[in-house]
DNA sequence: CGACTTGTTGGACGACCGTCCAGTATCATT
DNA sequence: AATGATACTGGACGGTCGTCCAACAAGTCG
């Protein structure tokens, strides 16, 4: 394999380590397999890493920053968009598409976070950035006139475990459809703010369930070029 | 070890098997430790069993039927509960102790369903006989003039996906304490059917939030003096 | 009592595991 | 071009993995 540049060559195999996990699970992702999908040998990681665990914490870590990431661009003010606006667009970017990557790598990551302390650690601090961020955009929407909320906080964890809770529903059971998620996210949404029924779906229309904008997981590799 | 009745042994290494799980996950559950915990050796697992994988199948089936049948005797008419009582009750026993094996055995669950067929179709079962059981009981709290609910196969997925979000908040993020848990699910279940905050607390008072009537999944053995 | 069924053992088998390191190859610097 | 730092290889190490099977032993039946 060709000698690359170190910063480069620990985010390829942090993200290969996420393809890994997401079609063999933590329990089940070995170093030669990761190390087979980056396409190099199993000494090099440990050049990188004290250990496989390690890797697998970083790699969680790593994700859940780029999910923040995205997740402050959505809540972020700057888009002028009003508060009401800015909700749906997020529930919209959480809908899964039934083998939605991302989402399926969190639903990996609460059960490794059962036994392993580092991973909890990550996805702990991802839930809490998100329940801010709900929180805050509850407040605004509320603020806005648009609705009432009188617990912003109560709101926020309710319908954050409802997304999560939606999200094992279409991937783990299969039950819904990315379709019926969202129509589901936003009802509730709209019970928790006083809105009328369809409010949220009216907002921008002709963008609607299932085709673009989702959650995303960059497992794919930085430009060699570079 | 003693010679045992084979349906006594074959549930004994499944229950054995849900332990293992709940320590180690379902990816790093093997043969060997599975049998330290039975108390006997490889060799008898392959005698009941054609595989680990079909042994780890046949667990999540078990404790899905056990699952099922304590949300029966719940859910059950029979006990003459007016329908409001029964549905707070099913609330309260969802609530798990920050360790509660039950839950966190379904949250393993979930990840395992990603990639294993055989648990995909077990959980996906518990799952759709529990929106069965919850959409009966709202549909008969709305009829009971308590409260209303124009929607119940609706409200149902989405109090199915508040309660294993909740879960997840318990168990994976730690954000969130069982009194917490209780205390939101009965929010939505009382926004869902108009009904005025604290209604649901105060139907049964002094029986409150996590001190038994758990949902449990018996890992113990089986009677060995039967 | 002997014969038979079958629950059970304990280790063999090849494969894979995570870790480690001596050696090689490639780059930047001079 | 020579030097030094380091990205990288490939295999060795002891250990664990799932599976399988010949032998053993505890029951049942004649």
């Amino acid at each position: 394999m060709a000698r690359r540049r170190p910063e480069e060559r620990r985010e390829e195999i942090l993200r290969a380590a996420g393809e890994v996990v997401l079609r063999e699970g933590f329990g089940r992702t070995s170093a030669r397999e990761l190390a087979a999908a980056v396409g190099v040998s199993t000494g090099l990681l440990h050049h990188y890493f004290p250990s496989m665990d390690e890797v697998l914490v970083r790699a969680v870590q790593l994700f859940s920053e780029e999910d923040l990431a995205q997740l402050a661009d959505e809540v972020g003010e700057e888009h002028e968009a009003p508060a009401l606006v800015r909700l749906d667009r997020v529930l919209r970017w959480c809908v899964p598409a039934p083998d939605d990557p991302a989402c399926r790598f969190w639903v990996e990551a609460w059960s490794e976070s059962l036994r392993n302390a580092g991973v909890a650690g990550a996805t702990r601090h991802l839930n809490e950035v998100w329940h801010e961020g709900l929180t805050e955009l509850l407040t605004d929407a509320a603020a806005d006139g648009t609705g009432q909320c009188p617990d912003p906080e109560a709101t926020a964890w309710r319908l954050l475990a409802l997304i999560d809770g939606l999200t094992v529903q279409v991937l783990a059971y299969g039950s819904l459809g990315p379709a019926e998620l969202l129509a589901q996210a936003r009802a509730a949404t709209e019970l928790e703010l006083g809105l009328a029924p369809g409010t949220l779906a009216g907002l921008e229309p002709g963008d609607d369930a299932g085709s673009d904008g989702h959650r995303r997981v960059r497992t794919d590799r930085p430009d060699p070029t570079v």
